[in-house]
DNA sequence: CATTGAATTGAACGATGTTCATTTACATAT
DNA sequence: ATATGTAAATGAACATCGTTCAATTCAATG
């Protein structure tokens, strides 16, 4: 077949997205193939090469997708409360709740790297570095004026060691024989990691 | 050829292990594949298959070897000091500088996955559960008698705090930007967390 | 209706992990 | 020594992967 009238261009890169996101979700990353995606949306592996640099390039896509929406979710509770401690503890449980609910899409966040040669190109990194923003955002209030690289230290340190628990308890890594789950282990951490700062700052 | 004296199954498999953690160190997961192996020891292929059940197998043995060394290091520092502070912080330092000095093969712990339809061997997990032992042992002391599942889960979140800082500034994921390392991080989560948790529990 | 051009195609390429019938060399028995 | 049996190494073959590109086909234009 030659050229179609079938979908837009934009059309054929959104049922792309639709579908590499639908497949990830079913099978995971190692699941999803170039083949699988253009037979599930009616085309040869062929077309998606006219549509997207290569399937990295795909798959970013679909993972700033995922990181964009917990990113708005934060936001929204950035906006409903101001002192920090339930409001990072509701972002802490935002995550993990987002987690649980894509766990295959999450998974292939944290999976994915860059084919052999090439490296993350430069729009991407944007997409995790923003989900600090609201993080910070939260926890300024326990810092005084003057201390805004304490505070972004403060972020940095928090949502990474988030990551770092929610990403071991989703690749079953960590071992939770205790009863012990992602959001008594998330609680744990904001709530000390807090007290420990305020206590630095003094009581604020 | 058929087979051969030139070494015993027990040497052939070292010299397997030490070849693919040769390339892994050099060329990182991706360039790990089943037939450079097979060249750096002068052997075919197909003979890593008589000593290994697949190349997930392979790479597993030798993920099981760097986090052993870490242990061993974490073991020594358990063994030096009484005081949970001092002796966390250099625990995280360790880890941090053993990844330092071998990024590839610490991008190949967090990395790896095991191939579509295989769940992880019965022995691997024990590796990375072990490495929570000498990190409960320096953070016991700050626990009173029948807190042991206190103890347990600060540990564990310690731990995996820890690893979420670590394995966000080996991807260069984290946005180092304020010019913040990761040992400031590390120090600064280890420092908090422990600060809230002798408030918690009272000045101990 | 003829021509142009862009989008789609699918065969082909190289590389991957894995399998297995075949081959080979060593160990043992005669 | 010679013959036999057995264990191990082989490498061709298979299915699958991402990716490329000359050929094809359809829509738009003159």
């Amino acid at each position: 077949m030659g050229r179609r009238n079938d979908h837009s261009a934009e059309a054929l890169h959104a049922m792309a997205l639709a579908a590499a996101r639908r497949v990830l979700a079913k099978e995971g990353l190692s699941g999803l193939t170039v083949r699988r995606i253009a037979q599930e949306i009616g085309y040869s592996p062929g077309t998606l090469y006219n549509h997207f640099a290569n399937l990295d390039d795909l798959v970013l896509q679909v993972n700033a997708e995922t990181l964009d929406q917990l990113l708005a979710r934060l936001r929204g509770l950035q906006a409903q409360g101001s002192e920090p401690l339930p409001v990072l503890r509701a972002m802490a449980r935002a995550y993990i709740a987002e987690i649980r609910a894509a766990p295959q899409l999450w998974s292939a966040v944290f999976e994915h790297r860059m084919a052999k040669g090439s490296e993350l190109p430069d729009w991407f990194p944007s997409h995790i570095a923003r989900l600090f923003e609201p993080v910070e955002a939260a926890i300024a209030p326990l810092f005084g004026p003057g201390c805004e690289a304490d505070c972004q230290r403060a972020a940095r340190v928090l949502w990474s060691a988030l990551h770092g628990i929610t990403s071991l308890v989703l690749s079953q890594k960590l071992d939770l024989a205790t009863g012990l789950s992602a959001e008594d282990l998330a609680d744990d951490l904001v709530t000390n990691y807090l007290a420990g700062l305020r206590e630095k700052i003094g009581i604020g």
